[in-house]
DNA sequence: AGCACGCCGACT
DNA sequence: GTCGGCGTGCTC
């Protein structure tokens, strides 16, 4: 029960009698506020309340009896009756479903987030009440007998039939003006009815396309069909090599979960960059989901979170803020790429996607698919466990066969001084683009170099706000500091000893390669993908037209290029530089580099032609690289798994980080060191650090670094509560929790 | 997150 | 003498 009954003789006159009711309102508090109701409210419904001089808009809210033991957060002192304030008033929306609701408990509670931030993340909508309905003009039976019938009411009543249409479009299509509408509503030829709301978002219909699939692909189907039609929580991996058609597959799934009446969310790791994948749907499903993503327009957004609510809105597409989207019905989850770091939040309320998603699948009993070519090894490990279902799809869809793919070694076929194609990726480049065919050359680094070096006093441009140095783009004439935005116009002279002409460029970039191929591949019609020239999803549709349209024949890109496109005619994929992912000894840089360039590998001889791929490299004998060479993922994984577990790194362990972020050095060290002394000591736990870290200033800010680790079975966050209650943080200093950190940053 | 209170520097 | 800088603290 969330209300009770009460009397209260003395309330300075707000209020004689009413409900105390806890309201969650978007803001960091530690928990729900009380308030008066006078009439019954129900968990879920949005309340406009009334907090200092101003209204916000919460949620009502129970006691959170369904956290595990663990998670429970201390209740703060409850506020006397008599100070209570009394609720505002009902805003007229769906309230927040129940599943939502623990969802957003849980996530706090695993998270150490306020709650009502979490909360937040499920209102970022504009809520006011539901939007009016529109109203619309039709024909009435009176006869034209009675009035007099200019031409322009003539004009009108033309127009006008039996189907509604609001004032402005009535005016519009007969060439008048409202104001003869409105005459002959006052002479009763036309009346006023409410326009059906049709909503934008139309059913998808799980027989629309036939799918064609292969034996083995059918086979995997009916077991993702069974998962779905078992109406109960479980996780399945369905992993498969690149190609392997593992989106006709899945796509069963949720026709299945179409035909069992309810919703489906689909998490996508770059929704940006998913009108491939929105075509895919609509040709399997004959029209587009809904979709949903931090930047899509406020209208939109509104439309699409009320469809949502109501269940008009079947299949969802979305980034991971989806997950808090208040879905009424929702019997599937699949997380497409479930490898890639990009689920994680690194700011903010700090969730994983991936793991959230699983968490939102269990309160809502609905099965989990997980997507990859490339599992984590957290998702390996589960599978291993026995925790997760597994199925593999081992052939390429169409017959088409996986790339090979071959180390070019740097020591031995270096480029000429200056450059960085090495003599046998270019010559491979030569023949490929001679046979007709398309090339692609892969470097996961933006701009022209990475460092500007004086060749006469040994200055380096660095960010004035981070431990970074500054990365020339020359096409624009700066220097930028791709951490914090920082931005400033290429010096004409070193800004140290003044010397002339002396700053060159060190390294490569993206842009230096464009300038390299321009040079090296006179008749290459050549486009570059990177975040820079595709800032648009138009512009991106673009590329990828021009792709497919053979307009271009040597593209040149940074990660943007590696997500899930199909080119049918890219035969050669040459990485630049394999090992720029291996350094700074984060602890997942091999896993995601195999599973990046494997990736972007990938890309190469999806149709007829055979791929090929050549890996530019100066550690040739490096396990990823083995890796990559044998196409031997699986070995790999055993070897990561075998480092990491004597010292349960994770998945062997758990994981949290403590980022301790001030102004000056000195705090930050100062404030590091004590919570460093208050540190738990106990079996099975360890802390590491306190460190600089990796990007030791940020955006101005100095950080520190401490992290901590348990063994699998003991939960880091009743540790960490306990640790930090009594450290005070003043000023500007901060403690930030990251548990689960992907990022080492 | 807002919004106020509060205590020190450059203006009428 | 006041306007206003943003540090600190509170909101059921």
């Amino acid at each position: 029960m969330t209300t009770h009954t009460l009397t209260n003789p003395k309330d300075n006159g707000k209020s004689s009698s009413g409900h105390r009711v806890s309201v969650l309102v978007p803001l960091p508090f530690p928990g729900p506020l009380d308030y008066l109701s006078h009439e019954a409210l129900s968990p879920g419904e949005l309340v406009a309340v009334p907090l200092g001089k101003r209204e916000v808009v919460g949620c009502v809210w129970e006691a959170t009896t369904h956290l595990p033991p663990d998670f429970q957060r201390p209740v703060g002192k409850t506020v006397p009756l008599s100070r209570l304030r009394t609720i505002g008033h009902k805003l007229e929306v769906q309230p927040l479903p129940p599943s939502l609701r623990h969802f957003i408990d849980w996530v706090a509670a695993y998270t150490l987030t306020p709650p009502g931030l979490v909360l937040a993340m499920a209102m970022r909508v504009h809520l006011g009440d539901t939007p009016k309905p529109a109203l619309g003009w039709v024909r009435t039976q009176k006869p034209e007998e009675k009035i007099r019938i200019t031409p322009s009411r003539r004009a009108v009543l033309d127009a006008a039939s039996h189907i509604p249409m609001t004032t402005s479009d009535l005016a519009e299509a007969s060439s008048t003006s409202s104001a003869v509408v409105r005459g002959l509503a006052t002479a009763g030829l036309l009346e006023q009815v409410v326009i059906s709301a049709s909503s934008p978002f139309h059913p998808p219909n799980p027989d629309y396309g036939t799918p064609r699939l292969s034996e083995e692909q059918e086979e995997v189907s009916k077991k993702l069909t069974n998962l779905v039609e078992a109406h109960h929580f479980d996780v399945l991996l369905l992993e498969g090599v690149t190609g392997s058609g593992k989106t006709e597959v899945y796509f069963e799934a949720i026709a299945a979960c179409l035909r069992q009446q309810k919703q489906v969310l689909v998490l996508l790791p770059e929704i940006a960059l998913s009108t491939q994948w929105t075509d895919r749907f609509a040709r399997r499903f004959g029209v587009e989901p809904a979709i949903w993503h931090s930047d899509l327009g406020a209208k939109r957004r509104r439309e699409t979170w009320h469809a949502v609510a109501k269940g008009e809105a079947q299949v969802v597409v979305g980034a991971r803020s989806a997950l808090f989207l208040p879905f009424e019905t929702l019997g599937l989850i699949i997380v497409d790429e479930e490898h890639e770091s990009a689920f994680k939040q690194e700011e903010g309320v700090m969730y994983h996607g991936r793991d959230m998603a699983i968490v939102r699948g269990r309160l809502v009993n609905a099965p989990v698919i997980l997507v990859s070519a490339t599992p984590s090894l957290e998702t390996l490990a589960n599978v291993e466990s026995g925790r997760y279902q597994h199925e593999l799809l081992t052939s390429r869809h169409g017959g088409a066969t996986m790339p090979s793919v071959s180390l070019v070694d740097m020591k031995e076929n270096s480029p000429e001084r200056g450059f960085f194609l090495s003599p046998k990726l270019c010559t491979a480049i030569d023949e490929t683009l001679a046979n007709g065919e398309q090339a692609m050359l892969f470097l996961n680094r933006r701009g022209y170099a990475p460092l500007t070096l004086c060749r006469a006093c040994g200055y380096r441009a660095q960010c004035p706000n981070c431990s970074a140095w500054l990365v020339e783009h020359r096409a624009r004439g700066v220097l930028t500091c791709h951490h914090c935005g920082h931005i400033e116009r290429i010096p004409k002279e070193c800004p140290q000893c003044h010397a002339e002409n002396s700053l060159v460029p060190i390294g490569p970039g993206i842009e230096r390669i464009t300038e390299e191929a321009k040079q090296r591949f006179l008749d290459a019609k050549i486009l570059v993908m990177s975040s820079d020239t595709l800032a648009s999803p138009s512009a991106t549709a673009e590329a990828i037209r021009q792709i497919a349209d053979e307009e271009v024949n040597l593209i040149i890109g940074t990660q943007i290029v590696a997500k899930g496109w199909h080119f049918p005619k890219l035969t050669l994929v040459g990485v630049v530089d394999a090992d720029l992912g291996l350094g700074g000894g984060d602890l997942r840089a091999a896993e995601r580099t195999v599973q990046l360039l494997h990736q972007v590998a990938g890309r190469a001889g999806r149709a007829a032609h055979a791929g090929q791929v050549y890996l530019q490299s100066y550690v040739g004998e490096h396990p990823v690289m083995k890796a990559l060479i044998a196409n031997d993922f699986q070995s790999f994984m055993e070897q990561e798994a075998a480092q990491r577990r004597p010292s349960f790194w994770p998945p062997y362990g758990r994981l949290a980080a403590l980022i301790i972020s001030a102004a000056t050095a000195e705090a930050a060290d100062a404030l590091a060191k004590e919570i460093a002394l208050y540190a738990p000591e106990r079996e099975g736990v360890q802390i590491l650090g306190p460190a600089p870290a990796p990007l030791a200033v940020l955006r101005g800010r100095h950080r520190r670094r401490l992290l901590l680790r348990t063994m699998r079975g003991i939960a880091v966050q009743p540790i960490l509560r306990d640790w930090l209650k009594d450290i005070k943080v003043k000023g500007t200093t901060k403690i930030e929790i990251d548990i689960d950190p992907i990022s080492f940053l």
